[in-house]
DNA sequence: TGCTCAAAAATAATCAGATTATATGATGAC
DNA sequence: GTCATCATATAATCTGATTATTTTTGAGCA
């Protein structure tokens, strides 16, 4: 399964509770429209796994948090309008993209980082203090020093991202955290197969924005990062276009 | 108490049910720093309400799914670091200005807005529809027509930004709507004292964006959307001072 | 016929008493 | 001193019941 660093906190250690089960198994059935908007989620035992009322109950009322289904007496707990979704979540956004990868939702999640990252970058280079200038420099050099797209590679790069984020000084700022690392390991899965060119170009970006946050260049910061954000999705683009093309009975499997 | 319009939708209509009010005491608790990071939340009925189990443990799952705390066993349920905290949902948003409304964090929250709302209003005058375009005519329209400052007055000017952003035709943005909405309520308290030449200029940018994005100039409704963010903060931190000047025992309550 | 109000029913909310699973800290062996 | 084992505190899970709320329904009245 999908080793997200920390994403994944369910209550204890343990990854697959019976809590974890139902929550993911309402989660995934309602985002990706089997449970249509307003459509009653079955009682106990409904779907597929049988638990005791208390989890039960526990589960839906973590997903009423995350916007996804609402409970009205008399009425039953139904699902919620995809308006409602909190689809900054953490939670929501892995649902989300186990259950449609639409390159709509893609695009999207990008254009978000398109206003947010430059931004972060610039304040990043204003405010940072040193420790978090060497941050960033060690992360960017973690990721030059090793294979591209290998496990230390693709982790540096997402604590790359994280760490000017962190520098921009923006706790709100922080929360969107996730977004990054999501669609980052979401393109991730894809751009297995990008050109060395292209890879060289991307972490040379990298190289830019880390030396611009050192110095200080906030304009510089903005404008390269923004870049950075660009080509990323237009690399994602491709690639989900290319594998659409060779795999085309990932959409039949539906 | 406020009168958050969408903001406050628990399970059931009831708005204050055992649930909630369990709720609402632990995350005021965790977010005042009345319980600090890594403290124990005090077991069933170890605060003020005496609650069954049932109601305490959803109480638990429904913050944990917001970041506030954490559980593990034999250690007991703690509270979160700050970190972790999901700042951008709503709950967490109300919770935290009702807990500590202190100037930084009011800054960043503007910061945020000025990164995401000049580009939204873009979007929208890029992508917008005849029915969305009207909407937030009508907006204006609605918050022009009537007495600064009053009910209907502040609810157009919030309808009025929320527009936008839902016009901005990119999902994943509407989830800052959150943002946005609870900004305004908080600097709506203390705006009133506001100048009349300062809100005509104000209700002056808002005609300008609304505009913009009718005849799709979206550079347009890129700048003047950014001037209007930036007269909201400054407005927001005179009054803050001003308050705080006013009444000094607001801190010395603490 | 149309409206108002009251009773009923369905469902969520709440309660109380248990057992099981898990991780942490202590104890002991090597 | 390091490791494995065990005890224990706590969360996780289960069960069966009562209470509260809201929508619906229908009865009564104009």
């Amino acid at each position: 399964m999908q080793t997200y660093n920390e994403t994944r906190r369910w209550p204890p250690g343990s990854p697959d509770s019976l809590f974890a089960q139902v929550v993911d198994t309402i989660a995934i059935a309602v985002i990706s429209g089997k449970v249509g908007e307003g459509a009653i989620i079955p009682n106990e035992g409904g779907l597929g796994i049988s638990v005791s009322r208390s989890v039960y109950r526990e589960a839906l009322k973590y997903l009423s948090a995350k916007g996804l289904i609402e409970a009205r007496p008399r009425s039953g707990t139904r699902a919620a309008a995809a308006s409602h979704w909190n689809l900054l979540d953490p939670d929501v956004l892995r649902w989300s993209l186990a259950a449609r990868p639409d390159e709509k939702f893609i695009r999207d999640l990008y254009e978000l980082r398109s206003f947010i990252e430059p931004n972060a970058a610039r304040l990043a280079a204003l405010r940072r203090t040193d420790a978090q200038a060497l941050a960033i420099r060690k992360a960017y050099e973690g990721m030059a020093a090793v294979e591209p797209y290998s496990e230390f590679n693709i982790q540096s790069d997402v604590l790359f991202h994280e760490c000017i984020i962190d520098a921009s000084g923006n706790p709100a700022m922080r929360c969107l955290k996730s977004v990054v690392t999501t669609t980052m390991m979401w393109s991730m899965q894809l751009q297995l197969g990008r050109t060395r060119e292209d890879y060289l170009s991307a972490l040379s970006d990298h190289r830019r924005v880390a030396e611009a946050i050192e110095q200080q260049e906030a304009e510089r910061a903005y404008s390269v990062m923004s870049a950075l954000v660009q080509d990323a999705l237009a690399d994602t683009l491709n690639m989900f276009r290319r594998r659409r093309a060779v795999k085309p009975f990932k959409e039949a499997a539906e």
